[in-house]
Parts: C-alpha cells; structure tokens; sequence
DNA sequence: AACAAGACCTGCATGC
DNA sequence: TGCATGCAGGTCTTGT
C-alpha cells in the first residue's frame, strides 16, 4: 500500500474529480473489505455531494455534504480511479460510486486488505482508527525534540518504532527504509537511542524524503496508480528498497544494500552508511 | 504495558 | 505444464 505519499498523491488526483460531484449512484458489491462495511453506507452516499478530501496519515477522508465523512483506506493492494476503466480486474472494483456527470469511481482492492468507515464531522478525533493517532510528518511540530520524546526509553528497533502508526502517522515499509538510509541510522538500533541529533537528522530525513515522493506523484507499485490512472515515478529514486545486493548510491562498499527481516517484514539498508 | 508473532487475503515470480 | 513456495505497500489480534 500505498503509504503517506502515494495516499496523498491520490488525494489529490481524486479531488479534481469528485469535489463539488454529487453521488448518485453507489454499489457495495461485497459484504466487507477488512471489515464489515458500516451499516447503511449505500443509502448514506446516495443523493450526498461531496465537499473537500483531507488525509490523515494513510486514509482519506472524504467530506459529504450531510455532515458525514467517508473513511477509505487503501490496505496493501487498494486503488481507487475516477473516470475511465481502471483496467484492473472488476472481480475486484468491490465499491463503486457514479456521481452526476457520469464519472465513476471504483474502489479496486485484490487482497481486501482496506477499510471504508462512515463518521459524523467532528468525530474523527474519538474515531477508534484515527483516535491515538501520531502527528502529521509533514506538519509543524513534527521535529528532533518530539521525535526523541515518542522514542524514548523504546526497546524496539527503530524501524519497528517507525511503522507504528502512533509514533508518526503515514510511514510504511518503503519510505522507513529510505528515511534511515538518509539518516545513517542502522534499522536495528534500539528505538530509545534515537535523541538529539541523531533525532533531529531522523526527523528530516523522513520529512524530505516525503517530499520528494510526493512531488514525483509517489511510487508505483504493482497495485497501485494515481487517480487518473498515472503512474508515480519514485521508485526509481528508491536507495535501498528493493535493492537487495546492489551498490547504494555513492557507496564503494563490496557488500552492497542488505536485506534482513524485521517483524515479519523486509528492512533494506547498507551496514556501512547506517550505524 | 510493551513487544513479537500470527492472522487476514490474493496475485505474481521463481524454481522444480 | 503444473504445482509448491515465498513474497508484496498494512494493521489488527493474540500470546508472552
């Protein structure tokens, strides 16, 4: 999935479409994704018309004129596109939503690893998904001192400390790796050593490395395409994900870029540059 | 309480 | 060709 920059590349994308459409049409073509769909959810999107799209970390919330937002979260393996086909297999389009200039939005998930939730506008903060939620990366205050503060006495890696949602929201297995890379910092140093400089260096690497994804239009990953069906280009920029045995850029070290397995998941760094 | 491991799903690449 | 295995952007639940 798509993590923080793909989301909000698909935030965007998806806003010139839809804002200001009104639905008129939405099928729920399954019971569920990761869980159960909200009770009423077709008869909610029916007939409203849909306002601005925020993001907070990994999900969209999508502003409906009635006072409801609509929670998406795109999983591992979710799309969503407006307009045209999407070319993907339509056993899988399990949401699909027709406003009234025709335009259609389908919500394409193989693995149903995503989430939709409907909520009242004013409840996000005691919503159970985004309650507890970390800060915004990109947002002021997301810096060294807080960062040294989340971290402290942690016993866990610093990459595991990096995928929890609570400690910063919208990092995912991709822009964690790179994020440490930047910083020189080795994946399996213990979260809670993280203060300082060292902190601070962390906090802007996450933050240009976001950046950067979201200006190339994020990473495109087998499952995943922009709202209009455009293809991100950051993975070619990518130092060390995926780049298992390869030279990391600029360095001369035989081994190259490692990988190992932390948590269950794949941690790309090189053993030399992060400490 | 904090942490690690397992579970949830499907599709694809690889190797025999 | 067919089959088994391992791997994939996430996070929720279970067990220690």
């Amino acid at each position: 999935m798509p993590e923080l920059p793909e989301v909000e590349t698909i935030r965007r994308g998806l806003a010139l479409k839809v804002s200001g459409r009104r639905i008129v049409r939405a099928e729920l073509r399954r019971p569920d994704l990761r869980r159960p769909f909200p009770p009423l959810l077709e008869r909610r999107l029916t007939g409203a018309r849909i306002g601005a799209l925020a993001r907070r970390g990994k999900y969209i919330l999508l502003e409906l004129d009635d006072d409801g937002i609509l929670l998406l979260h795109l999983g591992m393996s979710g799309r969503i596109t407006a307009g045209a086909a999407n070319g993907e297999d339509a056993r899988h389009d399990h949401v699909v939503l027709t406003l009234d200039d025709g335009t259609v939005v389908r919500f394409n998930d193989a693995r149903r690893f995503g989430l939709l939730d409907y909520l009242r506008r004013g409840e996000e903060a005691r919503h159970p998904l985004l309650a507890g939620m970390g800060p915004e990366p990109l947002e002021p205050g997301f810096d060294g001192p807080y960062l040294a503060r989340a971290l402290d006495g942690k016993m866990t890696s610093i990459k595991a400390a990096l995928l929890d949602q609570r400690i910063v929201a919208g990092l995912g297995n991709i822009y964690v790796c790179e994020a440490l890379y930047r910083a020189g910092l080795s994946p399996r140093r213990l979260a809670g050593t993280v203060a300082g400089t060292r902190a601070a260096k962390l906090a802007a690497a996450i933050r240009a490395v976001l950046h950067e994804a979201i200006e190339a239009g994020g990473s495109s990953l087998r499952d995943y395409v922009q709202a209009d069906g455009e293809l991100g280009y950051f993975q070619h920029r990518w130092a060390v994900y995926g780049r298992e045995g390869e030279p990391c850029p600029g360095c001369t070290c035989a081994e190259g870029v490692r990988r190992i397995v932390q948590s269950g998941r794949s941690t790309f760094f090189c053993a030399r540059r992060q400490r």
